[in-house]
DNA sequence: AACGCCGCCAACCGCCTGCAA
DNA sequence: CTTGCAGGCGGTTGGCGGCGT
């Protein structure tokens, strides 16, 4: 036996909404707010919708903090980073982005980075043989940066962390001393410069990972990483950690 | 001007999850 | 423990507008 539906569709409108309806639902809301309850809330609204539609409505474009326009690179940065390494997880990637929605994100996706970030991958394959390890999260801004207990994480996870995010803060590269405790074999002039480990690519701008002993890897998004990770700030927790120390 | 194609995006659909009874 | 409900989420659809022929 099938779900039974959240309103009968004969008695709801549906389709696009009018200014009056948008009208209706915003003032409810700002009003009353949301009440918990959105399958109750049309009714006392006075508006004729499914609550599943006034809570989309809402959600995605009657909300105060919406942000419209196009999105730019940094947006555009993020979302492919985070995509790559969380896949489709709509809700967790728009979180990062202020004021866009988890629908607005999507249909960018669908409809825009999905055919860019393929031509820049066949473009990256025809002039490039390093591989990219699709386990390494993507920032294209230091805002970005993981905002977790650096210390914590240190006895439990073993950060590969690209220093060369550190340069838009003006960060000082970790010193060579501390790079020879733990690394051999050769290196890349930006692995040496700062202080990356060998086994990790520069695939962009900036990113960070961590991985457990198991091999797994953590970062914004994955899931055995707690929902309250939180972007903000800490570069300066970053900045202090001798991640050489702690290089797989 | 008419038509078809394509991209964009708002909205819908249905599944999953959390929670209360 | 089971059941049912509501919210949340990702996939998909369909209408609309722009553009080329």
């Amino acid at each position: 036996m099938g779900r039974s539906p959240c309103c009968d569709k004969a008695k709801v409108k549906r389709g696009p909404w009018s200014p009056e309806e948008d009208t209706l639902l915003k003032n409810y809301i700002q009003n009353h707010g949301t009440g918990g309850n959105w399958i109750a809330l049309p009714h006392k609204a006075g508006l004729k919708r499914c609550g599943k539609s006034c809570r989309l409505r809402w959600l995605n474009y009657l909300r105060p903090d919406i942000k419209l326009g196009g999105f730019t690179e940094e947006e555009d940065n993020i979302i492919s980073s985070l995509y790559v390494n969380i896949g489709s997880r709509w809700s967790v990637i728009a979180s990062r982005l202020h004021g866009r929605t988890d629908n607005d994100v999507k249909n960018h996706w669908n409809t825009k980075l999905k055919k860019k970030l393929s031509l820049s991958h066949n473009t990256s394959n025809a002039t490039t043989t390093s591989a990219v390890p699709i386990n390494q999260i993507q920032f294209s801004s230091p805002t970005y940066l993981p905002n977790q207990e650096i210390g914590h994480y240190q006895t439990i996870y073993k950060p590969i962390v690209d220093h060369s995010m550190m340069v838009d803060y003006q960060q000082t590269p970790i010193s060579s001393d501390s790079k020879s405790n733990s690394v051999n074999g050769n290196m890349s002039s930006s692995q040496e410069n700062w202080g990356l480990s060998p086994n990790t690519s520069l695939i962009g701008n900036n990113y960070a990972s961590w991985s457990d002993n198991a091999g797994r890897v953590m970062d914004s998004g994955s899931d055995f990483l707690t929902e309250e990770f939180d972007f903000r700030q800490v570069l300066g927790e970053v900045a202090s950690f001798d991640y050489s120390s702690q290089w797989l």
